[in-house]
DNA sequence: CTGTTAGCGCATTCAC
DNA sequence: GTGAATGCGCTAACAG
């Protein structure tokens, strides 16, 4: 049992002040339990040996450890850092630390990761879980868990409604003219991807479009190149992609086919997490996830807090954003 | 003290299964210890139980979490997530949990985050840390630390050598007839910022180019927009930018101004973080930061393991990724 | 091989 | 207001 740290304890900075070890304990934790004088000697005690508060010690006693865990599918997604950066940020606020899960969009290492974390975490955020929806409540059950992208009954969540921006999405290629558009598939487990595709679909009936989904992928560069063949068998004119590093793929795809865009065909993308890098400039449907992330962390916060878990679904909008990938449908 | 828990603990499995409590102990940390029917026995009553080790009171015993901390100083720089997933993946090898830290390129909030994490890490991975030396020293000698990306000798570290491939662009923009050529720092406190410009400087010596060096930035798009007056007025036909995003907000302040690239002026990045997703596709320097993120945990894993830090300097070479944005010097 | 005994460092009842 | 005692859940000597 080798300790590399110099543990100071509580019980030196006892003997130094010359006071009860539980008089240290409460000049930390409530210092207005004890004289101002009391408390001032004590600190002075512990600054001059070092003394800093174990941790661990603390969570034993109190079951409190003062971290979080976040697991996302797929760090690597741009629409992923920003949620991230957001969530540590507002964990940073309550002195929070944060564990960081990443799945690699595989519903095992989720479970898996979930079970390691529980142990030293007071909370769990889960940003768009690939895991069933028992796993998620059996976890929601041991401790607070909230959700993001995903819309489980009885469990906090925030939802970022692509439907709204994808509905626009649609208008739009209708106005330009098209009749027929191709939705490309993310992740079957995904509950972005269904919104979006239910909400193509409906807008589609309304307008008079015609809607081709092809077979759900994993949303990355390589498969959307890769589907890009089946994509111009459809015989569509347009085509609107589960995400933007899917649409990317899609764009790189066309231009090896010498397929003008938007001249020949429109293309549209969903999170807006590459804004105009791409040539030509990827129309998409906008994204909140850095709202998502620091909303999550208020509300697991606040169930800490109450000690309560309470139902509440968030629903944050969103929006086409038009650039340079479509245009009016070819005669 | 509320616990959510049902906490089922060691003593009711060791009253389950009709032995001591240590013996339940040993049947998990050392089950050879034990007679492989008592094992049995005993796994069998903590099944049936739903007994669960308890983490935090194994670390207080042990002194150990199987935890690392993580810290980058801007997640949504394209650099770090392929890092941090590295990490992650090979910290998950051996059972570690990762806390990760975002320092928004904040010294002290650096610090703050490294404070946070000591009670319940085992070892520490600095990215690209913006810390002085002292500070680093510091953390490094309360617990094992391995750097990513700078150069302090006594702490173990993984170095990528930048400098390799931008010797290859200074070469590159030599042959292509340009004489002058800007560089356009990151961050002062970065190591692989003065890696590149001395490297950079080196270069131009042998070849006879002339270097304009700007004012260091923090390296975003919008620092590289920024950038791009100072840039033009040096009247240089050419530009190397300390990394790919910058070069991208380069690009497209260059563009603002109808200045064709590579006909009127060439750039090339640092990092290869884009691909081929600019427009026109960017010149750049590899990266290997999945490696060193790999790499990096390997060490600590091994310092854990030995108990000693061994002196280790590791340096993965670069090389240039030629694309579209480099091209002839105008006459 | 297994049971007994002591802590790990701290927070928290109780008394005083 | 402060000290003494107890327990959080587990691991690691030490016996037997």
């Amino acid at each position: 049992m080798i300790k590399r740290d110099k543990g100071v304890t509580i019980s030196q900075v006892a003997a130094e002040a010359g006071v009860a070890r539980s008089s240290v304990s409460r000049a930390f934790r409530h210092p207005d339990m004890l004289l101002p004088e009391t408390v001032e000697r004590i600190m002075k005690a512990a600054e001059a040996l070092g003394y800093v508060p174990n941790h661990t010690a603390r969570a034993l006693s109190t079951g409190r450890h003062g971290n979080i865990a976040l697991v996302v599918p797929d760090i690597a997604n741009p629409f992923f850092p920003p949620l991230i950066a957001a969530t540590q940020l507002e964990a940073d606020r309550s002195d929070f630390c944060v564990f960081l899960g990443n799945t690699e969009e595989k519903p095992a290492q989720e479970d898996k990761l979930l079970g390691r974390f529980a142990g030293q975490v007071e909370g769990l955020v889960l940003a768009s879980p690939r895991l069933s929806d028992e796993r998620i409540l059996a976890h929601a059950a041991q401790r607070p868990l909230v959700l993001i992208n995903r819309d489980i009954k009885g469990i906090p969540r925030v939802l970022i409604d692509s439907g709204s921006g994808v509905r626009q999405a649609a208008e739009h290629l209708a106005e330009l003219g098209h009749r027929k558009i191709v939705y490309v598939n993310g992740p079957h487990t995904s509950w972005s991807n269904r919104e979006r595709r239910s909400a193509l679909r409906s807008a589609a009936r309304k307008l008079g479009l015609e809607i081709v989904a092809l077979p759900p992928i994993v949303p990355t560069y390589q498969s959307g190149h890769r589907t890009v063949d089946a994509i111009l068998e459809t015989g569509a004119t347009a085509a609107i992609a589960f995400d933007d590093i899917t649409a990317q793929g899609i764009l790189a795809g066309l231009a090896e086919y010498n397929v003008a865009v938007p001249e020949r065909f429109s293309l549209i993308g969903c999170d807006d997490v590459l804004g105009a890098v791409t040539y030509p400039a990827l129309t998409s449907v906008s994204n909140r996830s850095a709202e998502a992330g620091r909303l999550a962390v208020t509300l697991l916060m606040e169930a800490l807090q109450s000690g309560a878990i309470r139902e509440a679904r968030y629903v944050l909008e969103t929006h086409l954003v038009i650039r340079n990938t479509t245009g009016p449908a070819p005669a």
